[in-house]
DNA sequence: TTGATCGGTTCATTATTGTAACCAGTGGTT
DNA sequence: AACCACTGGTTACAATAATGAACCGATCAA
């Protein structure tokens, strides 16, 4: 990590090893992998495993992550409930505009998907509640990299692996980039067929109170319905969305964002 | 705090002065009630905050616990997921002794129910998911404090009201410690309509990977029905359970309390 | 005006931390 | 057996980061 940081800021890069795909860390292993001293690893553990934050396992002496996180989470759930919070707009948005509509929150490469809303009507786009979409290749990923800490997007371009899901899947970290600024212009990422061909995502991010996106709201829709002047019309209403939901939250997203939301609409 | 503590311990400590009741503090209270200084809480804070671990409301500044948790939540739930994991065990617990089984885990002062299962039969308890269940006042309660840390004991009986909910409340801090002993010494705890009426709870803690109570799984019996021989044909069943929950999860119960186990069954 | 809050900052003092070397144990090779 | 390359965990001391009383500017009440 080069510059000297907190040590508070370092045992939570030490929590941010542990993920759905490696769960489970050897004490060697993960100060390497957190780029510490094994001694320095080891007391930063000992604290979270007096806060219940880590358990270690009693044979293996491996570690993962504790059951504080989930008091925590159910604190938080309890005070600012994120689903029931965001399903009621994620409701009227899909009414409004006849698409299957999906909320995502960030896992460590990819998005999870939490919640979808499906139109009344006869043909719509299925998006399965368990595949995680990758940063790269959908819309959501791109418009929460685009609103993401600079932190999050340098870990998470380092780690994905520009698989190209269709022929139109940006492949290269430059064009990634660069699209991800073009987003930041606006207030929406659209992937034309970039994951499941014949579908269209148009993705706004959810902000958090520091002003960092925090999750996704998207519409799925199919291809051959959009028009440029359709594509406008829902981009505006999928980012008044994000905008309500970003509020329920407690929080308020930047200036810029709400500007060009308001332009959309006009 | 009086003794020299880790400053990521300090960190934490102020992470659980976040509760369901109190979800958002100022600065300065939260330091207060931390036991402080201004500046170090706000140091600590502001670590939280780079990790997501605790937002900033822009408007009113008070602070509140933040979307990180919610990530680190479901990587624990996708690697040892707690209630798809409880849930078997306990089906087949109420299918076995016929009666209503709830797990719960644990609140800042209460016990939050989060599974309930019902068994089929005509006459059964009815345990209401939504309502707190206090420690002073319910099996599940006294036997998560039994096996729970000290610090959290500590913190737990300085802050319960010992309201009585019945003529049969534990109403004295003496008097809980000492049932607490005895329990300890045993696997299981019963309450005796010291909650509801008519209803007697028999409860086993469930361990995390440092030996302590994570949570707990109880059954909810009509008086009417309990004769001493059926009590600890349950409690068998409740306390096999508990340890089969356990080692699901990865960790291992005390060997005192296996062996209290087995003293049970023969 | 005074005084008592609040959120946030400063800086000399002090305690914690990083570093590297060292244990003891384990499993595989020779 | 001897050796090697690991593992998890510990220790000493120099280097560094945390600490907290005092301080600031705002806000609010009397």
């Amino acid at each position: 990590m080069g510059k000297s940081m907190g040590t508070v800021d370092k045992a939570f890069h030490l929590l941010s090893c542990f993920t759905v795909t490696e769960p489970e860390w050897g004490l060697s292993d993960l100060a390497r992998r957190a780029g510490q001293d094994k001694a320095t690893a080891l007391r930063l553990l000992n604290s979270l495993m007096a806060g219940g934050f880590v358990e270690q396992d009693p044979d293996a002496r491996t570690f993962r992550i504790g059951t504080a996180v989930l008091k925590l989470a159910r604190v938080r759930e309890a005070s600012f409930p994120f689903l029931s919070l965001a399903k009621p707009p994620s409701e009227r948005l899909s009414a409004s505009i006849g698409e299957t509509i999906h909320v995502c929150l960030p896992e460590a490469d990819a998005l999870a998907t939490v919640h979808i809303v499906e139109p009344q009507r006869a043909t719509r786009v299925y998006v399965d509640p368990s595949q995680p979409l990758p940063y790269h290749a959908t819309a959501s990923g791109l418009a929460f990299l685009a609103f993401a800490s600079a932190e999050f997007v340098d870990h998470a371009l380092s780690s994905t692996d520009f698989r190209a899901h269709t022929e139109h899947t940006i492949t290269s970290r430059e064009v990634l980039i660069d699209a991800l600024a073009k987003i930041r212009g606006g207030a929406y990422a659209v992937s034309s067929s970039s994951f499941e061909l014949e579908t269209i995502g148009i993705a706004s991010p959810i902000f958090d109170a520091s002003g960092h996106a925090m999750g996704t709201v998207a519409a799925a829709c199919l291809a051959s319905r959009i028009t440029p002047e359709l594509e406008t019309r829902i981009a505006s209403a999928v980012t008044g969305t994000a905008i309500e939901i970003t509020r329920a939250l407690g929080a308020e997203p930047p200036a810029r964002f709400i500007q060009s939301h308001r332009e959309l609409g006009a």
